[in-house]
DNA sequence: TGCATATTCAACCAAACGGTTGACGATTGC
DNA sequence: GCAATCGTCAACCGTTTGGTTGAATATGCA
């Protein structure tokens, strides 16, 4: 496949606005996981999951390769560096809470309430 | 002063996904501006940039305190943090590279082409 | 008082979004 | 070969988004 277009601001805030698609790279970030599995804990459609990933990959942040007739998806961070610089730019926030971080995989995973 | 809700990364991506309101906060680095005067340099009308103005407020992303008849809307980075902190989880991307950040606030103000 | 300025409101519009369902093309395995 | 599995496509649906216009509401000023 041609290099990948450069992920645009846009489409890679546009990706990560919609919960479900956070919860998806949350999930990504183990490892590496087929279209049916990444659907499988989500009450919706796998069509509505496999838009999802389609949008998830037009912004760059994940890829997919398709293996038989498996697709994997692949998380793709380096995606979201345009989009952190940029934020960064704003304000120095603290060097990485990483503490801070497991909080918010429990809530995005709905392992907690939305306060 | 009562603190503001917690801003939702629902709400903060969905704001950021917009070039027009990145060009918004862009200029609010600057200094606090009356909604008129953010409303120059756009080709748009000035209640579409309300619209915006208020999309922004609800992120937690600027505020508005009304002086007289003028709103002045100012900045509010931290709203960015959680954001911030949620795609660090996903890499450690460079230490804040201000050089990248200046180039990426001229294409954002438009000043220079896309590509 | 009366007019200009600053901002929002209300109604409307086309397009995009997030979801559904059912049919379909590929691939695997018995 | 045939049935099951994997995933997308196409059509459809209601809601949201990003914009417009024109009227309305405050406020400032002469």
């Amino acid at each position: 496949m041609a290099p990948r277009p450069r992920p645009s601001l846009d489409t890679v805030f546009a990706a990560l606005a919609d919960p479900t698609r956070r919860a998806i790279l949350t999930m990504l970030l183990e490892d590496d996981m087929a279209v049916t599995d990444v659907a499988e804990p989500f009450e919706m459609s796998l069509a509505a999951i496999s838009k999802h990933l389609t949008i998830l990959a037009g912004a760059g942040l994940i890829t997919q390769e398709k293996r038989g007739r498996v697709k994997w998806c692949k998380l793709e961070p380096d995606a979201m560096k345009g989009a952190s610089v940029w934020m960064q730019g704003f304000g120095q926030f603290e060097p990485v809470n990483l503490d801070a971080f497991e909080r918010f995989l429990g809530t995005e995973l709905g392992l907690g309430s939305e306060e």
